[in-house]
DNA sequence: AATAATTTTTAGGCTTATCTAAAAATTATT
DNA sequence: AATAATTTTTAGATAAGCCTAAAAATTATT
């Protein structure tokens, strides 16, 4: 059983490989937690020895198979309960992280096979990520930057890569969401901006926004 | 904004000021919550400073108003945990408090009241205690134990006194549950133990039973 | 390759929440 | 009322998780 402070050092050793496939350093861990390297230096010893994850020093982390499974599940939790707080509670998906964050952290051998239950087996949570199963498998899904799009390609909004809730309310005012169509019209080379029809509703997003969203071209 | 583990004092001494009415001592809360006495020295310090609890060396403490609100809502949010666990994730009314205890300790604006809502403002939880308002009033409900009824009174089961999931199971084996009718058709002065009626089937009960089944009189 | 810059680790502290053991205060008993 | 028993508090430790500052190792630059 890990504490609340291990299990954020897993999910986050966790997401950072996702990204990184070499060893994970010290400092981005310490980033991403807001905390101090040295702080991150205490707990890669512990859950050194408690083999969740290989560490030598000065190389930083790597998650072994039982880290990435213990990972997944956290994360299965979180994107549960993320669903749950959106169907059932109506909650809006720019609030959801940060009770999930505390959400997740929850031990019961039942609650979440039952949530899961409850809510019928989602398989994607509100950002489109998909929910990792009870062994922990996530599915992986194949998905592109709308960036990539060349002018005259479509696709279907599938996920975003910034979940801030800043970027999440800027998409709710330009009513773009999951599962809307999206067309790239024209791509403006001046400022690299998008000329595009969302939903049948033209219009220019910026390089960036371009940037953090995901869709399945089509 | 408190720790788990201050939350879990502030509710033990309110649970505990509930029956007692005098203050309440250091080794009643030590013994409630498994720990020591110089733990809960300690503790109540702290709570004394926060004001929470008014304290005076050797008396015992007593919660103030602050604290009866605090504790309140912690139990607000245990009670309506454990009416969604039961109503929505097919939890038997034996398996709710482990969960609820880690429940109760999320931290959000909004979602307790959604759940509320959710629920449908329930009054009661699984095993028939009130459930607090938002303000932090809790309606007291005039119950009285099955033990007090004469022969050939009636009443409705209402709550439970223990709620050890030992005790629970064994109403379930014996099919006694919340809102069934109880009749009592004799006493047995050898052994006090009770014949009763309840929904309609004729049981002996022993005292002990008798004295942890809450009904309201009809 | 030597030096500079950066990253990582170590060393030593701090806070929270716990503990044991001993001291102090209160309550009960003779 | 004096002594015994019990309760409560204090004193001093411990573990988890964090911190700052300094040392050590690695990486980058000249």
């Amino acid at each position: 059983m890990f504490s609340q402070s291990e299990e954020n050092y897993i999910k986050t050793i966790y997401h950072l490989a996702a990204i990184s496939d070499k060893g994970i350093s010290t400092n981005s861990i310490a980033k991403k937690l807001n905390t101090k390297a040295s702080s991150v230096t205490d707990m890669i010893k512990k859950l050194s020895d408690k083999e969740v994850v290989v560490y030598k020093k000065y190389q930083g982390v790597t998650l072994t198979d039982f880290g990435k499974k213990t990972a997944a599940n956290i994360i299965r939790k979180h994107r549960l309960w993320e669903v749950f707080l959106v169907e059932k509670l109506d909650f809006s998906w720019d609030e959801v992280h940060e009770v999930a964050e505390q959400l997740e952290h929850i031990k019961s051998p039942k609650l979440i096979d039952e949530l899961d239950s409850f809510l019928g087996y989602p398989k994607r949570d509100p950002h489109g990520d998909p929910i990792p199963d009870k062994e922990g498998n996530l599915p992986q899904i194949q998905k592109s930057l709308l960036a990539t799009l060349e002018k005259n390609e479509k696709g279907v909004c599938v996920g975003v890569n910034d979940t801030s809730s800043e970027f999440l309310r800027f998409l709710d005012k330009q009513e773009i969401g999951l599962g809307q169509d999206i067309e790239v019209l024209d791509k403006e080379p001046f400022d690299d901006s998008y000329l595009v029809k969302i939903n049948g509703k033209e219009m220019t997003i910026s390089n960036k926004v371009a940037n953090n969203i995901y869709i399945q071209k089509n």
